[in-house]
DNA sequence: GACTGGCACTCGTTTCAACTGAGTGCCAAG
DNA sequence: CTTGGCACTCAGTTGAAACGAGTGCCAGTC
């Protein structure tokens, strides 16, 4: 079927047309690579990728082109994930170490890895799933307005308001806070989820109310959060690197951008750092992004993710070394988070 | 000079290039508004206008379209805000109402003015500037490891960490709590700076160093926010809108839409919300956005403006409705803060 | 004096045919 | 199996001609 020659002959092909964008003849693939064959037994080969699906014309007197099948083999079988310079690598870790927050840690992500990878970067929050449960504060903003703010392990802060119709009592909010950290405190958020059911208990009915509308707010966050994921994008200006063709490779991406429940859905499910996502084209579940691949892997932990990050670009991209790049980010921002 | 008739031909000439983005001639203008006039005449009344810089031909053989100068006319003489319909104030409101907390409020602030107005819109956050400490939270997370919460009176929560290198006392951590917000808590940021400076004295000098510590923080806390300014961008699809000349329209916008510091510039001063800002074309500082217009207000309360927000979108918009709904979506959102 | 119809003129756009050339498939020879 | 040769295909380019939207100007009209 396909000897190694052919797959010479397709890996050059595929490195041609990421580097120029232009449909690759047998001449100029014998010029730039050398095969050490003429066109001619170029062309052979070529005709049989064709019919194998790898490659294809975009018109008779044309040069070839790789399909999503010939970079699906080319990313599996015929290249190897680029490393980055010892310069690269140390710029990540001085441009990550001056973070301040967790938010600030996931907008200087997000705009390191579309820098390094020239694609429009996406990066998930930690998700609160699999964190736990830091500390619970109850702050009474006004006699009849509570501010309640949860802090997580991974930094993470949320924060509800809740009102209510009588003035409330400050005492009472000392006791809950300290009974509400006593009893949660390092805890999983699901877990903590049915430990605070049995909070209201070890109140006084006369108190029961007020802990009850508190407990529910609480319970809110904790299960709102585990299904609403936020997300950080950013590099959009890369996608004027698309060339022509606007309508139909720079508008549905920056569509898509907007709509962060599509971008959860191409960053798919978190792996471990460990794990390369690498969708091509129409391997993605949006039609409208067929001519768009997604490089994507976990962060967090080694063997557990706390969420994605990736990102989004022409399927002509230069795999080996964004792929080296998202990996390297990844690992770079676990490391980061694990150390806070 | 310009007698009232050549307005209104300056005026049609601006509305029907808005809606069809292609240089008008006399012959259709005539047809499209009805003005009572031939051909001929407008043809004169063009030429005076472009004698005065209102209007200008792209080439020899082509209509006119309107010159920066000309859409400023239109903006201040020749065209009135245009209100929004009671089905769209009652979607702005419904759509802010569901807001949580105040991220959430500017993002769906964000999104909202991007979809009325159909162009990128952009939200500063509320600065701190103006707003004043409502709580500060010391928490310890390790006996080594603290996390100062400082919530403003606008809702925005702020959070640093602090090491230590030795085991810090719970019971001073406590005592420091309620002395920084007896001494901070309703002063407005910039006073709390100097309120600050006195609550070290209060503590055993052998305490001085942890206290010290985290009054450090505190303070670049205060400071470094008042400086640097956050941001929410969206709409960027929207951009697709612009027609051709990709790369002389869209790359620079999308360029700067990855700045913030541009945008905070683009935005201006804050004003109240009764005034809004238009700069039109080259009157805004940067050169590549020569082709873009900015339309901004600011939003709080009536008297003092807490932050800007607004659209950037091609010279060639709608002006009288893009006004309008960003001067409703900051009365909106003025509205709101102000009952949080 | 302001408006209008008529007319010559300009110049970007469209159309169409001819040309060019990169690239192919196939075949016969090495 | 590889290779040089060759006829063929077809998108893109080129250039000339036709087109037409729009203009400025002028002489006539109200």
């Amino acid at each position: 079927m396909l000897d190694d020659r052919k797959l010479d002959v397709l890996r050059a092909i595929v490195e041609d047309y990421v580097a120029t964008h232009e449909p690759v003849g047998s001449k100029t693939l014998v010029d730039r690579h050398n095969l050490g064959v003429s066109p001619a037994t170029v062309r052979n080969d070529m005709a049989a990728l064709e019919e194998e699906g790898y490659i294809t014309q975009p018109h008779t007197s044309a040069g070839r082109i790789p399909t999503d099948a010939g970079y699906r083999l080319f990313v599996d079988k015929l290249s190897t994930v680029k490393t980055l310079s010892p310069a690269e690598k140390k710029a990540i870790t001085s441009f990550l170490a001056g973070a301040v927050d967790l938010d600030d840690v996931v907008r200087r992500t997000v705009r390191l890895l579309a820098q390094i990878t020239r694609q429009v970067a996406i990066v998930q929050y930690p998700s609160l799933n699999r964190s736990s449960v830091r500390h619970i504060e109850v702050v009474t903003m006004t006699p009849r307005r509570l501010l309640l703010v949860l802090i997580t392990s991974t930094g993470r802060v949320e924060q509800r308001i809740v009102e209510q119709t009588n003035d409330v009592d400050e005492q009472l909010i000392a006791d809950l806070r300290s009974r509400l950290n006593t009893a949660l405190s390092g805890q999983r958020l699901t877990e903590a989820t049915t430990s605070l059911a049995a909070v209201t208990d070890l109140f006084a009915p006369a108190d029961r109310p007020l802990v009850a509308a508190i407990v529910t707010t609480l319970l809110e966050t904790f299960t709102d959060e585990v299904g609403e994921q936020r997300i950080a994008v950013g590099g959009a200006a890369n996608l004027t690197r698309y060339g022509d063709d606007f309508e139909r490779n720079v508008k549905p991406v920056l569509e898509a951008l907007e709509e962060h429940v599509i971008l959860l859905k191409l960053l798919g499910e978190a792996t471990n750092p460990q794990t390369l996502t690498v969708r091509i084209g129409h391997e993605n579940p949006f039609e409208e992004l067929a001519t768009t691949s997604v490089v994507a892997t976990g962060y967090g932990s080694k063997s557990e993710a706390l969420a994605t990050l990736g990102i989004v670009g022409p399927t002509h991209m230069d795999y080996p070394s964004t792929m080296g790049a998202v990996r390297a980010v990844a690992r770079y921002v676990s490391q980061i988070l694990a150390d806070t």
